[in-house]
DNA sequence: AGCACGCCGACT
DNA sequence: GTCGGCGTGCTC
């Protein structure tokens, strides 16, 4: 008998010989399990996947046997979720185990004797939730919340759990701390149902603020993990996870993929932030691998948002999710009104004189620091500005990364942010060599520079910029004490300083994010903005600085017209075939090598795919296959001078899939290359 | 991921 | 002349 055996490298499944004997030791079935077999010479920890009579014709000749067989580690549909994971992101499958905590796994097998299963010790008595708290927590939230139509939805979703049917619901809040309140209430609904649970936030910093009230419900049950954990922490934590001692999880994208042997829920909180997608090794999207992990487990899956993703909404209104709508949990009175003023600049009216804020944002300025209260600016960068040429239009960029060059107005110097290259700021321009660079744009160095002036000229006094901060990189952010009156930030200030309110909030140059050239320039404004939003007081105002003030999402924005504006922009999608009516797959492929010839040869295998797709599929036009490139791009990776990508796109999603097999196994054929291909794309 | 093989620069 | 640099390729 023989056994195919994954390991956790980039490496697709290959064949061993069973020692004879073994099978039976095990009542015939290996599969899932842990086994030491040699590969390269040096035995290595590997996954059964699957056992057969004879080994496949086409591998290798001389098959070796496996040294040693230890726990089971992946129980029949791990292992089909193992197989559709790297099927469906194009990777071998020995990429696909690695994010599974597998050698964390065998860490832990080695070092608490291996061969044995491990007894689980049965899930531990669930902790009385703390009643007090949530009751005190629900009045100083909403007081007059309405329960009854979400309750019910609720309670489907408890039922979901209880029954293992397989159920994912898209819940649309107005708040943050609303979107914690709800995840509460299922548990509290539904908390002795729950026999594993997973519990998703994007990023490591929100874990903190649900930690204690999980720990109320499920005490020792409860286990972080995410990818800043230590090694040995790691290791702690997935024992904790395989032996049963913990059995509700909360962590970051990676905890999607915990070992726990059931799991009847799984919240993705804050699903559309692009924090959830992988940009290096198997590049999962976190939401989407916990809405197929729940199917393949029969789990409850809540995705949540302020403001859901477009793929999402899309979803649901296919009737693959159904949408809970929680935005009218709004109150009227109280302590909480979640719409909050946006109002829109128009610059081309109001702007001063050199351009980078208006006057209404000024005069407010003005307003809070007399009455010292506090007002978060954002601008799209950090240093000073670019650098542009007024005779030419040339903007200054970096020669190794073709990307602007930043100004550093305090160092006199430019600054590649990719790269990280530096260069003293030229006399003359190189494109048409004349002097009448300006800079152009406006930083955190520059607005705060602004500001200063400005301020300074009229009645008030800023202690010499105390209190204004250019550089929120710094990683203590207890810098900023209740009282800093102003804040002067890139957008990822809001993400670090979530507790942090303040009176007012400016986005100085919003047209900046809905240019960007990217399909979803105008979906991650509208989150942006809602996610600014939620940083500022209830009677504050948050300011949009445009030239165009005609943009029409500008319009679906200040409304928090949601509705409208997915349905604006969907219609924008399906006339362009973006997703989510379509799929992409990207393909990078790295080389320092002389470019020419292997873009000339990528350029042959994209003609031969493009031949066979229409070939295959000529009658359904509008069911094709677009390949686009190869082109060169920047690369994106350090290690490697060029990149050249080739982009395949399509509605007939399955189609794409079976295409991009073809091209990546032409590909694979280039000497002097690597290429990494990216399912779903976020960024291209 | 490792580890071997392989083809170009400064040392006994 | 060799030692060794790491860039490239293979692992049942």
């Amino acid at each position: 008998m023989y056994a195919d055996v994954v390991f956790p490298l980039k490496l697709p499944p290959l064949t061993y010989r069973i020692p004879t004997g073994a099978l039976s030791e095990y009542n015939g079935n290996l599969n899932g399990r842990i086994v030491k077999a040699p590969l390269r010479g040096r035995s290595t920890y590997g996954l059964v996947t699957s056992i057969m009579d004879k080994p496949e014709i086409g591998g290798g000749k001389n098959i070796k046997e496996i040294q040693g067989i230890h726990r089971h580690f992946a129980s029949e549909s791990t292992i089909s979720f193992l197989k559709w994971l790297s099927d469906y992101y194009l990777s071998p499958m020995g990429v696909a185990l690695k994010p599974y905590f597998f050698e964390e796994a065998i860490s832990v097998s080695v070092h608490q004797k291996s061969g044995g299963e491990v007894k689980a010790e049965g899930t531990p008595a669930i902790q009385k939730p703390d009643v007090e708290r949530n009751i005190e927590e629900r009045r100083t939230l909403a007081p007059d919340i309405d329960l009854p139509s979400i309750t019910q939805s609720l309670t489907a979703v408890c039922q979901g759990i209880k029954d293992k049917d397989y159920r994912s619901f898209l819940l649309q809040v107005p708040s943050i701390p609303l979107e914690h309140l709800f995840l509460n209430e299922v548990f509290n609904e539904a908390g002795s149902g729950i026999h594993g649970a997973i519990i998703l936030v994007p990023e490591i910093g929100q874990i903190e603020r649900l930690l204690s009230p999980l720990q109320g419900i499920f005490g020792e049950r409860l286990c972080i993990l995410h990818s800043r954990l230590t090694k040995r922490e790691k290791i702690e934590a997935i024992q904790r996870v395989i032996s049963g001692r913990s059995d509700v999880i909360l962590g970051t994208r990676s905890a999607v993929l915990a070992p726990l042997k059931n799991i009847s829920f799984i919240a993705v909180l804050s699903e559309h932030s692009p924090s959830y997608k992988g940009e290096e090794g198997l590049r999962y999207h976190g939401r989407d691998i916990a809405v197929m992990r729940g199917f393949i487990e029969g789990a409850g899956v809540l995705l949540s948002s302020i403001c859901p993703s477009i793929e999402s909404v899309y979803n649901s209104k296919i009737g693959k999710y159904t949408f809970l709508d929680a935005r009218s949990w709004v109150v009227s009175h109280g302590t909480y009104q979640p719409k909050k003023k946006i109002k829109i600049i128009n610059m081309r009216k109001s702007a001063l004189k050199r351009r980078v804020i208006s006057e209404e944002v000024f005069k407010e300025a003005k307003r809070l620091h007399l009455k010292k209260e506090t007002l978060l600016f954002l601008v799209g960068r950090k240093g000073y500005s670019l650098i542009r040429c007024e005779d030419c239009n040339h903007i200054l960029k970096c020669s190794g990364c073709h990307l602007p060059l930043v100004f550093y107005k305090s160092r006199d110097m430019l600054r590649c942010h990719y790269c990280g290259h530096e260069e003293r700021v030229p006399e003359s321009c190189i494109e048409c060599k004349g002097f009448n660079t300006k800079p152009s744009g406006a930083g955190t160095e520059r607005m705060k520079e602004e500001l200063e002036g400005l301020l300074k000229t009229g009645p008030i006094i800023v202690e010499k910029g105390k209190g204004l901060l250019t550089e929120p990189r710094d990683r203590d952010s207890n810098l900023l004490s209740d009282f800093t009156p102003f804040v002067i930030g890139t957008s990822y200030v809001t993400r670090k300083l979530r507790d942090k309110m303040f009176d007012s909030a400016a986005i100085l140059n919003i047209d900046a994010l809905l240019s960007r050239p990217d399909f979803r320039a105008y979906e991650r404004t509208f989150q942006e903005v809602m996610q600014v939003s939620q940083s500022v007081r209830t009677d504050g105002s948050t300011f949009l600085q445009t030239w165009h003030p005609e943009n029409i999402v500008l319009r679906f924005i200040k409304s928090y017209d949601f509705d409208g504006f997915y349905k604006y922009e969907l219609s924008q999608r399906d006339s362009l075939g973006y997703p989510p009516l379509s799929r992409i797959i990207s393909f990078n492929i790295l080389t320092n090598r002389e470019t020419s010839k292997i873009m000339l040869d990528t350029q042959n295998i994209a003609d031969g795919v493009r031949a066979h797709n229409n070939k295959n599929s000529g009658h359904h036009r509008h069911m094709g296959i677009d390949l686009l490139g190869p082109i060169e791009i920047p690369s994106p990776a350090k290690s490697y001078r060029h990149c050249i990508q080739i982009l395949m796109k399509s509605r007939a999603k399955k189609a794409v899939h079976l295409a991009a097999k073809i091209l990546l196994s032409r590909l694979g054929k280039l000497k002097g290359v690597r290429i990494n291909t990216d399912v779903d794309p976020l960024k291209i």
